[in-house]
DNA sequence: TATGAATGAGCTTTCATTCAT
DNA sequence: TATGAATGAAAGCTCATTCAT
């Protein structure tokens, strides 16, 4: 068998693996906590159980932790939603899943949901190339790509879908900070509806 | 004259407010500059063209100064739209003139963008009570009375005010942070008719 | 009196100075007893008699003061030496005064001696362009010119000055490392003679 | 044969040996690469093709590895120059062939003369007694009987050899160092040449 | 015997804050 | 009231050394 063959060199990947695993969710825990500029190599080695010198054994340095950080937490949320990015189903139906799906990720991933912030947050503070952050493109880029498809089957009106993606993914995140941190009565799913409807039929009346 | 009644504490609190807004001003400058995280306090003392020493006579500490700073930011925000939030116009023409307003001003106060999102972010990160930023929530809660009273007024549907304004600010502050970062050749306006469409009559072809 | 026209910034300058002077010192001091590379900047300060954080006031950092050290430390030494490099005797006079000045100099300031060591192993450590750590070199250059006129005025004879100046530094920096190092019954004087007579007259019997 | 006796011993003794070697052949390259400061045990177990943790089965620690890695440096010169030294010729010869050898050893082990350096920075820098880095002693000690048997032979004028042997030892020294960072067109013989007819001869125009 | 992942003390440097002037 | 030199805690990072395998 193959892993027979190099059992050991395999083995080491996988404790590897596993180890540069932990830390990267430390660090998602800690800039949960702290935000990404409050995130320490200190506080980040405590919450991983290692030695602060372990980290730079699987991180060159704190910018590529950081980095590889929301990476790893943007394409957890990809990932997540991809199976529905990818079905052929009506767009209404689409969206709605969608929506509450990516509720669901971040009352489930508190920690994602912060990181999540916290890269706009670092991509709008320093005048950076947006191309240094690609994790967050990709996720848009995506959803442009949602859109766009949508709109070729005719689904929705012709739109700039990349500003359609942004308005819908910052729209989204923002009233799901509120349910996270003030959770009223009213449950996830009428923050989805209202979404939802609003995508789909605006706010007019006189098309109800 | 009331200022003459005691013409010497007058005169202390019209320098003292100067010396206040001109450090507050400062700040933002160098918020924008470098991000929230990265503000120095040598920096902004440079910018304000006073000593360090000096922003502690005015400010009790960084945290105190920048909270300031930011509730600062948003109050002039929310002066700009006032205007328009108030005006007895049709709700299609408010929302219009109010996205153009806001992409308007923050061209013009690039530094009050970049603050406006850091302060969003210091909130996501810290698990702290929403009540202690308070300049956000007054904003929001502005724009919540707007959808509201567009409601009552039957201009448009029946929907949770607080959440539809949370969507609309988070929505619209992302699509401006592209325009900022990445202008491509169309202008603000398009994007503001993107926001609009979509608020008032949403995707749904057959709604068209 | 000019100082009176500004005498807050004269003031201030005589005490950077004052700091900057001792700062050096202090660096030398711990040079001498650690090395350049065991030269730290906390012990630095604390033999300075300051915080960590001062230091950075007054030098850019760690290399900017270690360079600025070695560079005192030899101008210093070249100082003391310039009298008798310039002054217009005999040769053979000359050169003894010379050495006998460098040990006793040596003596006075040990640790100059030991940063003097230093300094060379620096240059020969690292594959850098030569010109990049000037005192030395201006030194060097001094002596050379030294010998270079003596030839002129045919007091010695013809040879290259530069690896004759080369030879008399690094030779007479030996003998004066075991002068400080292990003291015989003998004193420096007879170390000053040997080194002045073989300069001088050579080895070689059949010339005395 | 003796081996033969105790084969495992022996075996493991050249293999210790042939060890011990290879680490210290490596120290060297390093050092002369990085200076007696910037070598670290991991390059140099880089260099030694082993594991860090190997280097610690040979050697107590890094001050010993160091330490035994100068006195093998110095005594591969000193085995080298050890047929001039002890040659029956005539002193001027002696001396003449001396300095080229030396010249071209370090030109063949650019590494060796690195250290050589350092090894007396080493020594000047901590106030240790001087019998605790023998190698340098020794060697120093041949260099002094040498020419303490140019005296008893009558060739050379009565002196005090051993500081004749230092102040020969670190000149020599310091014109190699220039040969060897900046080589201008003249070849090391002209170098050999300066400090020959300058320890027979001197410097004296009335004995040319 | 050989390994190299893990450690943590210790390094340089930054910067919010204080306080004598 | 205003200053800015001084402070020292705390940051990111390195590396000699250990030890379970």
């Amino acid at each position: 068998m193959v892993s027979e063959l190099n059992p050991r060199s395999s083995k080491e990947e996988i404790v590897e693996e596993f180890r540069t695993q932990s830390i990267l969710e430390a660090a998602l825990r800690v800039v949960a906590r702290k935000g990404m500029a409050g995130a320490t190599m200190a506080e980040i080695a405590l919450e991983a159980g290692i030695a602060k010198g372990t980290i730079y054994l699987y991180f060159r340095n704190r910018e590529d932790l950081l980095d590889r950080a929301s990476e790893f937490a943007l394409s957890q949320l990809l990932a997540e939603l991809e199976d529905v990015l990818a079905a052929k189903r009506p767009f209404a139906e689409q969206i709605r899943i969608l929506v509450r799906k990516k509720f669901d990720f971040f009352q489930r991933h508190l920690e994602f949901f912060r990181v999540h912030m916290a890269i706009r947050q670092a991509e709008g503070a320093a005048p950076c190339p947006p191309e240094e952050h690609p994790p967050r493109e990709v996720y848009l880029e995506r959803l442009a790509t949602f859109f766009a498809e949508a709109i070729e089957r005719g689904e929705i009106r012709r739109t700039d879908p990349r500003r359609l993606a942004l308005f819908f993914l910052e729209g989204t995140t923002g009233v799901m900070f509120r349910r996270l941190v003030e959770d009223d009565g009213s449950g996830p799913d009428e923050d989805a509806d209202l979404i939802v409807n609003l995508m789909l039929n605006g706010l007019d009346t006189k098309r109800e």
